[in-house]
DNA sequence: CCTACCGATCGGTAGG
DNA sequence: CCTACCGATCGGTAGG
């Protein structure tokens, strides 16, 4: 049987990584301070390099543990062998959904993990990658119009921006929800999308 | 006359603004040195206080000059006098354009402003509420729908998603630039709009 | 698992 | 008496 670590263990650490995670949204990485996470936590700042090397490894372990839940929530949808309207409506929602309780993580996700070193932000960054392309598939499968103009992967990140850019303006005591936002989302981007690729090449618009 | 500030001063003190905004984007405003900056300027550290108070001045300078710029540009359109499709379709291009030459002074705007003091943080965000106003006003011309709804700072800011996280995956060396993302945003934006106006009030997709 | 510390580097300013 | 500007170092605090 496994000796050393205490049953308590992968508790604490759970604990401090959320902990942390709201630290480091609120406060900025290089500006939140292990001794504030510390007295946060309850513990010592000494006591936090038990559970984790240094703090650019509760970093890693905040951007790593999330990439690899949203990872779980892609693979769940795609067990559910929906039709492509109704699987792309599933993804935007399941998002949305767990948006809604892990705004800390995200926002870490996107203004921190700049500052892991190389190997360590390439495999946060690979994880992304996969997302991305488990999204533009199921774009291409309602329309694969945007595959033939190449256009699946920038439509993908296109509707990232749609659906992370919440962040910056959703407030949980504002009148609209994560939740109310994925059906607004999911109506502009499946006719928006269907929409372009039946558009020829030429702007659809003379801006000036 | 005008006596003491030396023609050279405005600038000068452009010219470490610019620099600011590039290392700032760069590494961070908290992990970014004053040190660094005067480096990367070709001038002393001290002689940087010469041109700013503290750092968290320059930080404010660069998000407000910003922000006016933008103010500008959505003035600009506005003079023009078009049509409700062409008008937006215009704010959006107008911002591509400028955005492909002010990555650094958005990224800092971003995910910096928070760094600043409340008073100047606030000054920074009414003027973004300007710009969101003024979008949001665009989109009720070609959709007064939406504002019947009372989604029309929702779709606003659902824009701003798709045209500011550009700034997370849009490479200065890749295939597509900013310029070419302009009508595609465009066209699913306004279609997906067109559709979501029409749409009642039950959600379009039943996800699960 | 705490108190007590370190090497280094931070933002900002002294004298000249 | 102003501005422009330097080498050296300040008090405090970061991560460890």
């Amino acid at each position: 049987m496994a000796r050393g670590k205490a049953p308590t263990f992968e508790l604490q650490r759970a604990a401090i990584l959320a902990e942390a995670a709201h630290l480091f949204a609120d406060k900025g990485f290089h500006n939140a301070s292990m001794a504030e996470l510390a007295q946060a936590c309850g513990v010592s700042k000494p006591l936090l390099y038990h559970y984790y090397r240094d703090k650019e490894q509760i970093l890693f372990d905040i951007a790593d543990s999330y990439m690899d839940r949203l990872l779980e929530i892609v693979a769940g949808v795609e067990e559910e062998g929906l039709e492509p309207d109704a699987h792309f409506a599933a993804l935007v929602m399941r998002f949305m959904e767990e948006y809604e309780h892990a705004q800390s993580q995200h926002m870490v996700l996107v203004q921190d993990v700049k500052f892991l070193k190389q190997d360590e932000a390439a495999r946060v960054r690979d994880k992304q990658r996969r997302v991305v392309a488990a999204f533009a598939e199921a774009i291409v499968r309602v329309e694969p119009g945007v595959k033939r103009r190449k256009l699946d992967k920038p439509v993908a990140m296109i509707l990232f921006g749609m659906i992370n850019w919440t962040f910056t303006w959703l407030r949980a005591d504002g009148p609209l929800g994560f939740r109310d936002m994925a059906p607004v989302v999911t109506t502009i981007f499946l006719n928006g999308v269907k929409a372009l690729a039946h558009t020829n090449e030429k702007k659809t618009v003379a801006a000036h």
